[in-house]
RNA sequence: GCUGGUGUAGCUCAGCUGGUAGAGCAACUGAUUCGUAAUCAGUAGGUCCCCCGUUCGAGUCGGGGCACCAGCACCA
């Protein structure tokens, strides 16, 4: 790679060559040219500032020689890929403060990630937060030192053998793993040598704004039939503010977690001895029946039948359909007069045996069942998570029998469909992806060639941009995984549309077609909301627990000045609860000061305030739960501000 | 499941090198009747996650569990 960077050849009569710059301006330079030297000839400010440089689109360190007309950008701190590279250096240094420290540790990896870096190492024991404290300390005392990062490129074997003889086997590891035709390059800073693709800051000393995060187990190569290694997770940033405005940002998600506030606004709770099973509280199940009764309304206006499985069913009906071979692990189960039954993990084999229970036609496709589903499934105790993993949950599942021909079309109204209740909850950053054929699979390729393609059509006939996961189906069809957002970022699938040519056959789904013979039916699964629990946890955390009018628990509360507008108050809230509101009264004898407050820090949409001057009127003084004062309004004329915007 | 961390009053947390548990808020009682984010005073409240061990004595030390948190693996 050293050598010719850009499409143009260069004539070798020729050694002017000139640089573009992004703003237009051609520079020339009577030879070959450093990114380094032509940040300098523009300005020592930006020789300063330089981190890497993008020569023809690609990124490239300060020292790399231009040889040939190009096209250059100066990347500094400014640059999101400045940024990356900030990061990537500081994973960098947190290897070489480790090795300084501890030096039997090996290094393995060290990749950047959002907002941050880590580097997994090889050690006899864990680090300790302690040692975190030590190793920062270091990274700061490199970093200042200023050491210059250098790139040099080995053969494969030089590098292999350079490695193992330092011991590093994890590193020679990687090296046997990277492609033959593929360059191998060296970053060394002081006495510290890393493998890396690069590019790399010019020196330590840029590097002035980072900070370890926490120590994690992460296994070697995501295999965890491999050793665990230590993980050290850190976050840099090209300024000081940055970093600032991140760790608040962190701080201010925190506050919105939904176990969080699933306390402070008593919404739900779970106990020791019930690990993975939610206590759902009063208002917690205001919030779940406004979900569960929306969805429900969905599955009536859009063609679906609401049925009801039973909870449990004899083993013999899930070795059956393989859930016995391959789920097994993950089910519960539940002996009765030496008969063994299993709680079900998933609904679909109840809703085929409601399906086979007449002999269905090609006229009744697509035949739509939906169910609010309990399920159970014994996950694994470190994948427990709050309400966002949990092991016992209610799916929104809906069971689609159709035709190969009809896939299609279902799955491009599905889409939509789901679309439309992810807007009306508030959501409008939905991941699309897509998951295709596994090497371990039954059916046909044509089956399969038709089944992908359906779903790959009704999210480009959406006009969506979506990721592909190549081997990732199901061993019985491919599937469109539907993810919503954490307060954190974290990705959480939430619907799913999957293809499936198996279960009905295993179970004896038939339907007679237009030829008079028996054949077989699709099956598509299908969720929206996926999991009650867990669809409730990201709404919680998206709305930071300040629902909108329609969700929230308690949508209004009336408080009184004095006694003397008791009664008057409690009318009040009666009338509103008549209107079909959710308002209660609260005659505490506090300061109404105080009673703002708490109300406010629960969150209610509106507060109604009533003292003499309200009583005398029949109006109530209205504060919105953003602390504005709407002034006094009567009774009707605010019954109907609650009913446009519980409608809106 | 794996690695590390944490587990004390309803909630949030303090408790040094072992001497028998504390604060704020909440609750309760009383006073106060007060107009938009905390009125005052008092009272009560704890198998210090569980079991076993060391010790004259364990919230504190050791062993074993369990749960939670972060990450990894898993998520048909």
């Amino acid at each position: 790679m050293v050598g010719v960077v850009g499409s143009s050849p260069i004539a070798p009569t020729n050694l002017l060559i000139n640089i573009k710059l992004p703003d237009g301006t051609v520079k020339d330079f009577p030879g070959p040219v450093t990114v380094a030297e032509v940040a300098q000839s523009i300005g020592a400010g930006l020789a300063r500032a330089a981190l890497a440089g993008k020569v023809n689109g690609k990124l490239v360190d300060t020292s790399f020689r231009i040889e040939a007309d190009a096209e250059l950008s100066i990347v500094t701190e400014k640059n999101p890929e400045g940024v990356e590279i900030l990061r990537h250096s500081a994973a960098h240094l947190l290897a070489h403060a480790v090795k300084e420290l501890f030096p039997e540790a090996q290094v393995t990896i060290g990749p950047v990630i959002e907002n941050g870096f880590y580097y997994d190492f090889a050690y006899k024991r864990p680090f300790t937060p302690e040692d975190l404290v030590a190793i920062e300390k270091k990274m700061a005392e490199i970093a200042k030192k200023d050491f210059a990062v250098a790139r040099k490129v080995l053969s494969r074997n030089d590098a292999g053998k350079f490695f193992r003889d330092q011991g590093e086997v994890y590193k020679a590891e990687i090296i046997q793993s990277i492609p033959e035709d593929q360059e191998i390059s060296l970053y060394s800073q002081d006495n510290f040598t890393d493998l890396c693709r690069g590019p790399h800051v010019p020196s330590t000393g840029k590097l002035k704004v980072f900070k370890l995060m926490r120590v994690a187990g992460a296994y070697w190569r995501g295999d965890s039939k491999n050793e665990m290694l230590q993980r050290i997770y850190g976050t840099a940033w090209g300024r000081k503010e940055d970093q600032d405005a991140y760790l608040t940002m962190l701080e201010e998600a925190d506050k919105r977690d939904h176990r969080r506030l699933g306390t402070q606004l008593d919404l739900f709770h779970m106990e020791n001895e019930a690990p993975g099973l939610v206590f759902w509280h009063p208002k917690g199940w205001i919030l779940w029946q406004q979900v569960e009764q929306y969805m429900r309304r969905v599955y009536r206006e859009n063609g679906y039948h609401e049925v009801r499985g039973p909870q449990i069913l004899d083993v013999s009906l899930w070795k059956r359909t393989g859930h016995w071979d391959n789920f097994r692990e993950n089910m519960f189960f539940t002996e009765s007069e030496k008969r063994q039954y299993a709680l079900k993990p998933m609904n679909c084999p109840g809703h085929i045996l409601i399906y086979n229970k007449g002999i269905r036609s090609y006229r009744d496709l697509p035949l739509r069942y939906g169910e609010f589903g309990s399920c159970h499934r014994n996950e694994p105790s470190g994948a427990l998570h709050g309400l966002m993993r949990v092991r016992g949950f209610v799916q929104d599942d809906g069971h689609i029998f159709c035709t190969e021909d009809q896939i299609l079309d279902e799955c491009v109204k599905f889409t939509a469909l789901l679309q439309r209740v992810y807007r009306d909850f508030g959501f409008t950053d939905v991941i699309y992806k897509i998951a295709t054929r596994p090497a371990k699979r039954i059916g046909s390729d044509e089956a399969w060639d038709k089944a992908e393609k359906a779903l790959l059509n009704a999210l480009e006939k959406s006009e969506l941009t979506f990721l592909l996961a190549p081997g990732e189906g199901a061993f019985y069809g491919p599937k469109i995984e539907y993810s919503l957002k954490d307060a954190i970022g974290r990705l959480w699938q939430c619907g799913t549309m999957q293809v499936d040519f198996s279960m009905p056959g295993l179970l004896g789904a038939e339907y007679v077609g237009e030829d008079n013979a028996r054949h077989t039916p699709v099956m598509l699964h299908r969720a929206i909301v996926g999991s009650m629990e867990r669809f409730i946890g990201i709404l919680i955390e998206n709305f930071g627990g300040a629902f909108p009018l329609w969700l929230a628990p308690e949508q209004a509360v009336v408080v009184n000045v004095s006694e003397a507008q008791a009664a008057y108050a409690e009318s009040v809230a009666l009338r509103l609860r008549q209107a079909g509101f959710r308002v209660s009264a609260d005659l505490r004898n506090e300061k109404i000061s105080y009673k703002i407050r708490e109300h406010s820090l629960q969150k209610l949409p509106y507060q109604l305030v009533v003292g003499d001057k309200e009583k005398q009127a029949g109006s109530v003084a209205v504060r919105t739960r953003s602390g504005e004062d709407l002034g006094a309004m009567g009774l009707d004329a605010f019954i109907e501000r609650l009913g446009n915007e519980a409608r809106a």
